[in-house]
DNA sequence: AAAAAAGGTTATCAAAATGGTACAAATCAA
DNA sequence: TTGATTTGTACCATTTTGATAACCTTTTTT
């Protein structure tokens, strides 16, 4: 059984978020203020928090960097405009994920589901602070530290360049259409995005792989997508 | 296969919309109020509702809310003012997207498709019908990692080769004329286009046949059609 | 059984689609 | 404002594709 806390000061909102993840099997908790929302945390076995931005008292960030300091369960953001400034206070405050406002139910829950199949998957279920650890052959991501390593010696990523390493490294071995790899790095419709996907893989790629033209781990399958090659040995 | 429900009272406009999405490779059922969309969903295995806001005896908005209490599966709302207030009141309510009449072929195309994608990424496609791998003999495929092996040999097909063999070996021991074998591949009318196939198969089994002289994989009944064998001991 | 017809296979090649690259313009963050 | 990052545009390289046509095989007809 899986604990969702729904934090929102608007009343209605959280009702129409407890209907949906109810129905997929999730049992919920609710607060409407950030104090509340870390009382219940402290008091409940909480596995996932969705947290609203804007709220009186103790805003989003402010709550999120409170249960940062205690825990690592994933926290997705709920933010009622899309303005890049919440973006990316939200995704380096240490937020898993954000959807903004108003949202699509089915979207709420293909996060929410995502995001606990991810924590539950890499065995990190409550307290134990677990490392979030990607890797691949001589490729690893640390997504704690936000650090990335070839062979042991770092390397700097943009931050469009990291989310797009970090979603396919996640799913390292499985193939991603361009539109797929857009939507899921930008939260947005992909519209004739192909070029730009095609220049940040070239950068990535210029800095993760030894020889960039014969790539061995991000390789493009011709008419299919991308993938990072799965290397366990 | 996805089925889209249509709902709306002119049946000219579903009919329209009708010929749109068949292009796309979408089935279609149909209805023209409310009460019917219902009995539909109870009935069929619907995986997309397009829903007309105005309609008479159940408007969307009421059809919607019944169908979220059964169902999460996504819903576009259809509406002949782009007001603001049927925006918010459909997305509250649990609309997944939103288009407004008269519409664009194109844009309805695109939001269907992307709903459809969204949804059946995420895996809460009901249907669930299958694992993603196929297998027939010593032929293998993974269509989460594209990868295709004979007998542990991973070999290299090119987009439609892959296309054309995933859906023979989904239906493995079926038979299917050219014809059927086009229109499944490339969700169009085939005109003509019988040799296409034929170059394609002949691409196909030179990759995975020992001996493509004497196909065991992918066989040919002649004056019918072609079949992948269905090798299962 | 031989000839004719129909159906299937193979080879070649130009056109189209797709991906990669370079660089300029716009945007954003400090 | 400045420098870094991201996006847009244009062009090139490669792979894939579909069209044509000749050539086999199987089936049907005579």
């Amino acid at each position: 059984m899986v604990q969702i806390l729904v934090v929102d000061d608007d009343k209605e909102i959280v009702n129409a978020i407890e209907i949906y993840l109810k129905k997929e099997g999730y049992q919920i908790l609710k607060a409407y203020d950030g104090k509340q929302a870390l009382e219940m945390i402290k008091n409940h076995e909480v596995h996932l928090v969705i947290l609203d931005v804007m709220m009186p008292n103790q805003d989003g960030f402010e709550t999120l960097q409170e249960i940062r300091k205690e825990k690592t369960i994933p926290v997705i953001m709920l933010s009622a405009k899309s303005e890049d400034y919440d973006k990316i206070e939200g995704l380096n405050t240490g937020a898993d994920d954000y959807i903004t406002k108003p949202f699509n139910p089915l979207e709420l829950i293909a996060r929410v589901n995502s995001n606990v199949r991810r924590y539950v998957d890499f065995g990190s279920m409550e307290t134990t602070k677990g490392e979030k650890i990607y890797q691949t052959g001589g490729l690893k991501m640390n997504d704690e530290t936000k650090q990335v390593t070839v062979d042991g010696e770092e390397i700097k990523l943009t931050a469009t360049e990291y989310h797009i390493l970090r979603f396919l490294l996640q799913n390292k071995g499985k193939v991603y259409s361009i539109p797929q790899i857009y939507e899921n790095v930008w939260n947005e419709e992909s519209y004739g995005a192909e070029n730009i996907i095609a220049v940040h893989i070239r950068h990535i790629r210029e800095k993760i792989e030894i020889n960039p033209k014969e790539p061995i781990y991000l390789k493009v399958i011709w008419g299919i997508g991308y993938k990072i090659e799965d290397i366990s040995h």
